[in-house]
DNA sequence: TCTAGGATATACT
DNA sequence: GTATATCCTAGAA
């Protein structure tokens, strides 16, 4: 055995598979976000199961549109979207191809260039807080709308890359209810995340906002 | 420690 | 007009 890390892309095939599959299988895995000032590496510790067609709670469920267009393409793509006016939550798409599955990406642990991160997450009071959470994993990544679609699994020159290497065993990963997720959306364990990790986001349940005054 | 409310793009009614 | 795959701050407890 080589005792150096693997810095190759997951394989193409990995994504051309059910998402259910897929997003257990990506904890432990480690991204890599190529910036300018250097590389962020990150290791996920939670991640979110959306099924296009079958799933009321996916973007995809009403049918494509210019925001979810990456959700129909190939696998191994980043799907990037832009929320609540503020805030970048990143996915990357799973097979087969026009199903419209995508992984979100909840959380995770940054091993690489924290202090990077930091400075796009002025407002984290700790390291484990940088990426506790999908919009905080974006931001401390530095990953918007410019992200969306790059192909994750490529071997050359790519802003953001997921590598090959141990994911985390069986026994450690849970699974439960989606955070956020409203209706019928919700009633499905697809939430997967490494147990007693201190950067797993809390749980919290589907909430109505009140109306503006 | 907890909760309420604000910020406001995008899609849908 | 209303809801959302969220996060942050202020103020109460």
């Amino acid at each position: 055995m080589i005792a150096t890390p693997d810095r190759t892309p997951l394989p193409r095939d990995f994504f051309d598979r059910p998402v259910l599959e897929v997003a257990p299988d990506l904890l432990g895995r480690v991204l890599i976000r190529t910036t300018p000032d250097g590389p962020i590496e990150l290791r996920l510790t939670e991640v979110e199961a959306y099924d296009g067609p079958n799933d009321p709670g996916s973007h995809a469920y009403r049918g494509r549109t210019n925001r979810n267009g990456v959700m129909f393409g190939p696998p191994g793509h980043v799907y990037v979207y832009f929320t609540y006016g503020m805030w970048h939550c990143a996915n990357l798409v799973c097979g087969p191809e026009g199903r419209a599955s995508a992984v979100l990406l909840r959380a995770g642990e940054i091993t690489e260039g924290a202090a990077l991160a930091r400075r796009r997450r002025l407002s984290a009071r700790n390291d484990k807080e940088l990426a506790k959470g999908p919009a905080r994993l974006a931001t401390a990544l530095g990953v918007d709308r410019a992200l969306d679609g790059t192909d994750a699994c490529a071997a050359g020159e790519t802003p953001l890359r997921i590598l090959t290497g141990a994911s985390v065993p069986t026994h450690q990963v849970r699974s439960g209810p989606r955070t956020g997720v409203s209706g019928d959306g919700g009633v499905h364990p697809w939430r997967f995340w490494v147990a007693n990790d201190p950067t797993v986001s809390p749980y919290r349940a589907h909430t109505p906002r009140r109306r503006r005054s």
